[in-house]
DNA sequence: TGGCCTCGAGTTCA
DNA sequence: CTCGAGGCCA
């Protein structure tokens, strides 16, 4: 790069930082994730480290963060607050380069070095300032020199004390971070929904927002936590010989100090510290960038000394990120079994959370509009604790094309309008598209005539917990409908192999399985027909309710509402949903040919309706969670119901028994909260063992 | 009527 | 897994 072309990329990217500092610092309004700042940020660093006579005084690579808030008080750090470096290579590579770093600074390139190790906490750092034990100042980090007086803000997290136990130095400060935990930050948001006010985007804009309200007691309601992490000035109080002494001190002072570290030896000990957090990560309850090593001996860490304003005994190691910018390239429209119209992100694939994310859903058009997501905005995409990626919110600058149209607004699609970007019709069928006062989703009145819902339809009658069709997955069905060759259910059975055969990635092996898969599916359990029928409001359980009360398929198709709503958990909606389907025409030809032995052929398993009060499990409700070795958790559930029990989906004090086998989560956790009765494996068998004998 | 508990339905990627 | 809503009970 020419030097005048260096210079000017400089300049730009000065002014792009310090905005963004000033969005994220004093309007808590960040426009970009940090990791993408970061990059700008470390992108200046190279250009003025290649480029010395480049660097200005007022450079935001001389300072570390952004400025006072004006309305409070403006506090000068004794001992400037710095940030710390982050190591760039994210894989073990990072710890092995910041231990060969210390060791070469150091001059014992054999020497094995001992380290601190802690979490890098999501939050906004603090100095705390006790005098005589007395808490008596607390400042943010501001620029590093200069920060913001947030004591009366401070003062209302209970987790830090006001006087400190068994300290009388003259003066101790204290720095960490203050942090929402994740359960916090859910409740939080819980309670402003519930109100209809204003939610935080995320657990870090929560911390960094509530310390900065001007009202104290604004902040008060605000959930905060505080880990301290270091030391400011000192003043009358002997240091310990290592850092993990100096935390070892402040928790026994009564300063919340996170149990999460851990002193190691050399490379490895740091490599097998950031393994093991990365394995905790989801289950920690806060969020957590990274890790931090420091170099454990307070002596050494004077000898290694300061870079500019990084510490060169001390690194952050980060993990991938969670949240990762990209594009919305289109808004697809998606149809649902039930005719319900999803629109969904396409999006420039991204790589988030250890996966490649290309889709998100937007769930519906209100959700859509609140976060208003137009084609072509760039989006803060997230895949946290859970599998499933999502849109977070729209960034209305995108840092990389901001910079070629940083004099005006960017251009932007229109806001999404889900009736007409669809011109009131299905995508799929044409048929007209309403929403109904007060629901949330628009939905395709084309019922079976739209081929999504056919093919839906097809899926959910072949699914596994429905007829069980092995190898009747989606591309098959798309291909048999689109082809015609399947218009409705009974067409399956009389599906040949030959027919099978000619389709993409079907060879006469296949297509021999596909046919014998449905020809045992012609044998079928009541409940299992019912379910697969895809009644609207009747899943798996209330098809098997209907089945037990019912007895045969004949009696729920000429069952009136009321009578429907003998059975247990059958209330005023899922009867009228089951009644209505009975009385479709429609309907009722597919299940009188399918039940047809001319035709489809299928038989019903079926009994006299008699309840299961006389087995062994009556009345009993299970859960089960974690892996069972000797059974899936199918099978189990199935035994378990065979003897008369029911098994729900999650834990509540109507919970009998928890069966929990390997790896068992939350619910188990759940479990012990509520002192309901837990099994291990062993304990279901014994439990099927004996009742079996009965 | 309000506050649980459940169930139903929709969702992503390797 | 999570959200929304149906159903039940106090």
């Amino acid at each position: 790069m020419m030097t005048a072309q260096a210079a000017q990329r400089a300049v730009q990217l000065r002014a792009e930082i310090e905005r963004h500092n000033h969005q994220y610092y004093v309007l808590d309004a960040p426009l970009i994730p940090d990791a993408e700042y970061d990059q700008l940020f470390r992108e200046l660093q190279a250009l003025e480290t290649s480029y010395p006579e480049l660097v200005t005084p007022d450079s935001p690579t001389r300072r570390v963060g952004g400025r006072p808030l004006e309305g409070f008080a403006p506090v000068r750090h004794v001992v400037p607050m710095l940030s710390i470096r982050t190591e760039t290579d994210i894989s073990d590579a990072g710890a092995l380069a910041f231990d060969a770093r210390v060791r070469r600074e150091l001059g014992k390139p054999e020497a094995v070095i001992e380290y601190a190790c802690e979490l890098k906490f999501d939050g906004l750092a603090l100095n705390l300032r006790y005098e005589r034990g007395v808490l008596v100042q607390a400042a943010t980090r501001g620029d590093g020199e200069t920060g913001e007086d947030v004591t009366q803000n401070v003062r209302t997290i209970r987790q830090i004390p006001l006087r400190l136990a068994g300290c009388e130095a003259e003066v101790l400060e204290v720095r960490g971070e203050v942090y929402m935990s994740r359960a916090d930050f859910g409740r939080y948001n819980d309670r402003q929904r519930e109100h209809g006010l204003p939610t935080l985007v995320n657990p870090r804009n929560g911390a960094a927002g509530s310390i900065r309200q001007l009202d104290p007691a604004l902040a008060a309601r605000r959930p905060l936590s505080f880990y301290a992490y270091g030391l400011g000035e000192v003043r009358g109080w002997a240091l310990p010989e290592s850092h993990s002494a100096v935390l070892d001190a402040l928790a026994a002072f009564g300063l919340p100090v996170c149990g999460e570290r851990a002193v190691v030896q050399g490379a490895p000990g740091l490599v097998d510290f950031h393994r093991r957090v990365a394995e905790k990560r989801d289950s920690l309850p806060f969020d957590i960038d990274g890790v931090v090593y420091k170099v454990n001996s307070l002596a050494l860490q004077q000898e290694l000394g300061f870079v500019t304003r990084e510490p060169r005994w001390a690194v952050a190691h980060k993990f991938p990120a969670e949240e990762q910018l990209t594009v919305v390239r289109d808004i697809d429209i998606q149809v649902g079994r039930t005719g319900k119209l999803t629109p969904v992100a396409k999006l420039e694939p991204v790589f988030v959370g250890g996966t490649t994310v290309s889709n998100a859903t937007l769930h519906n058009e209100d959700e859509t509009r609140r976060k208003d997501v137009r084609i072509g905005d760039t989006v803060i995409v997230r895949r946290a604790g859970d599998v499933i990626p999502e849109v977070v919110g729209v960034v209305l600058e995108n840092p990389s094309t901001s910079l070629r149209y940083a004099q005006g607004e960017r251009e932007r699609g229109e806001p999404f309008d889900l009736y007409a970007r669809l011109g009131g019709k299905c995508p799929v069928c044409g048929s007209h598209i309403t929403r109904e006062e007060g629901e949330a989703d628009w939905r395709c009145t084309g019922g079976l005539v739209c081929a999504a819902q056919r093919k839906q339809a097809i899926l959910h009658f072949a699914g596994r917990r429905a007829m069980d069709i092995e190898g009747l997955g989606d591309k098959l069905v798309e291909q048999l409908v689109d082809s015609g060759i399947v218009h409705s259910l009974p067409d399956l059975y009389r599906l040949d192999a030959a027919t099978l055969a000619g389709l993409d990635r079907m060879a006469e092996r296949s297509a021999q399985n596909i046919v014998d898969a449905l020809q045992k599916s012609r044998h079928a359990k009541l409940a299992r027909f019912i379910f697969a029928l895809g009644i609207r409001n009747v899943g798996e359980t209330t098809a098997k309710d209907l089945a037990r009360h019912f007895g045969t398929l004949g009696k729920v198709r000429d069952a009136d509402v009321e009578r429907l709503q003998q059975v247990p958990d059958v209330g005023p909606v899922v009867a009228a949903s089951v009644y209505e389907f009975f009385r479709e025409p429609h309907n009722i030809e597919v299940i009188d040919d399918l039940l047809n032995p001319a035709r489809c052929g299928l038989v019903l398993e079926e009994g006299d309706g008699v309840g299961s009060e006389g087995l062994p499990l009556y009345g009993k409700t299970f859960v089960l969670t974690g892996t069972l070795a000797s059974m899936s958790r199918d099978e189990a559930k199935s035994h378990l119901e065979a003897l008369g029990a029911k098994v729900a989906g999650s834990v509540s004090k109507n919970t009998d028994f928890v069966v929990a086998g390997a790896e068992a989560g939350s619910k188990l956790d759940k479990a012990q909260q509520l002192g309901v009765p837990v099994l291990d494996e062993n304990g279901l068998m014994e439990i099927l063992g004996r009742s079996k004998e009965w």
